[in-house]
DNA sequence: CATGAATGAGATTTCATTCAT
DNA sequence: GATGAATGAAATCTCATTCAT
């Protein structure tokens, strides 16, 4: 038995705009390369703007839940934000394609199609556990928009590095080891 | 005296790619904004796309002249380092819609029209500033390459964080200022 | 018990015809109405354009019974006209989707569809009325196509009055029995 | 020097819209048929609906100054009249997709897209002309939308007749003149 | 009988680009 | 240089119809 044609459409979607941008690659394209009939994609997407989003979502999704499996049950404030900044950034490692297609996406004019409240829910996790490290006194107190955005943006920078050269997995590893460490200079 | 038409083109084009994207930007359009007829853009530039390289090409060279002249003759390493930081989120700053344009076109296909050794030649003098504060033992010993990604991500957050605020202008300052001793932190 | 999923595509479908026409009215949406799956509504009729006609037949026939029925057993000629007349704006009146639907039909493309001979038997009684009326004298020797016409869109033009107005169902029976004497004055 | 390309697109529009109604034919024909690129089509109007919509008001124009051109000047309210239903029905015969696309149009949902108003200022002259009818005691008194739809509908059901015979220009003529006698019969 | 996912031909519409004026 | 009508390839999307379940 095989995959749901509509996981085949957003696996074929996926690759194929990263390859060529949303607007480098047409539906019939997108349908093709899932092997399903073009109409089949509306049957599924109502336009392709829904498709898009969909997608989008579907992957934030995944990595969220990837972050939180990987980084429960720590023992110690340091070490949920630093199991939570690598998870990060293993999963980009091992999901490029789908770390490229949000890239492009949060830079392109569909984000506003995404309520301002759904984003704001994914980040409240972050947010709330930035809030009490505050509290706590082990970080600096600074608005945690702030602070969250520092260390999404420290971890976009090594995903960049990372794209730049050719680093075996042990050398990436090493390497976001070493920035969270920098990172948390910042921090504290 | 009217401005060039090339000009208003190019402001056009600019204003109307930050809000709609490249490809929800037609070409009619933009020489509606600018107040010519339709084939007067194609006299200017080839295609459209030579129309958005030019203006990428075009903010880049301006944001990089005035990082240079605002940063010029500092005294130590470290004023070096922080007037240029400085200087760059005060331009981006100023001018948002040029900002924001860089980072669409970052995150597009686009960016590949752009020949490597053109991109390489904009980031050497940088690199180059930062190999000499590794020698001088100023700076963590590090890829010149990663450190100027983590710089530039870190300026990149700052100016998300100032897209979802409300700031005024010496609020930013504050934060700005601020932002750059969490950075050198980092960096020493 | 309920109805017919057979009828209820018919009433959705006149509904939604006379609401939106043909062309925008798909067969998908005729199915939800009617609150049956797509391709149920290919089991009854094996194309669109089939239903199409089977609604206008069926519309067709249900009128004519109720005109029939209604105008029987006159005792004089202009009794027997008067009440054919009367009661064709009556059901028009009480069947306004119906009459409407009959009206879109009839200067569509689908008419052709009716065989003519269908049609001819259809306004064969009506004809054959109207060369007796002429044979005994009542009414002007005129070809009974013309008068037959004649009277036909008297009654439309009539019908179309009350669509444009608001009249009580007193205050049209009114005009329904004052608009039979002008045609009868012009008849004779 | 060649007819303006728009007129080309009408003409072309009127005739197969009359053939294969409005859903039956394609855009593309259209441009086919007038013999200019497809994209021509949408360079004049923005939509198809704006073309059929278009060609409807067209249309009605043209029909309009045709017949108050030929009815000015009679002397009696009669022949004024009587002019105009003649021009009417003159104009038919002679344009014969016109009259047929009109009718097609009227029984379509397009119609709701002309507005209301619109439709009010085309039938003003004529409710002005038996209002004064009716105050100089000539016609009966009944309200003027009655008498006019009574008026269209006995014209219409002219030209209904004359589609389904083969009548020479002469005998339609006398056809008209006549059945103008038994509507004034009707009237008075 | 009934379903509704799947199809794919075809329709409308867009838009970068050309070119005669 | 400047115009804007004209182009036509290509894109998105619709929808009547089929068919395996």
């Amino acid at each position: 038995m095989q995959k749901d044609k509509k996981q085949l459409l957003l696996d074929a979607a996926l690759k194929l705009f990263v390859e060529y941008g949303f607007h480098g690659t047409p539906t019939s394209l997108i349908a093709k390369e899932a092997g399903v009939a073009n109409g089949t994609l509306f049957h599924y997407f109502k336009t392709k703007d829904e498709l898009i989003v969909a997608l989008y979502v579907d992957i934030k999704n995944r990595m969220a839940a990837y972050v939180f499996e990987n980084a429960k049950g720590q023992a110690t404030f340091k070490e949920t934000v630093k199991e939570q900044y690598l998870a990060s950034l293993f999963w980009a490692q091992d999901n490029q394609l789908q770390y490229r297609f949000a890239e492009q996406f949060k830079n392109s004019p569909y984000l506003s199609q995404i309520a301002p409240d759904e984003i704001e829910a994914s980040v409240k996790p972050f947010h709330d556990m930035l809030r009490m490290g505050i509290k706590e006194g082990v970080i600096k107190s600074q608005p945690v928009e702030l602070l969250f955005t520092i260390i999404s943006s420290h971890a976009y920078g090594i995903n960049q590095y990372f794209m730049s050269t050719n680093f075996s997995k042990a050398k990436q590893h090493q390497v976001i080891s070493d920035s969270f460490e920098m990172l948390w200079a910042m921090l504290t």
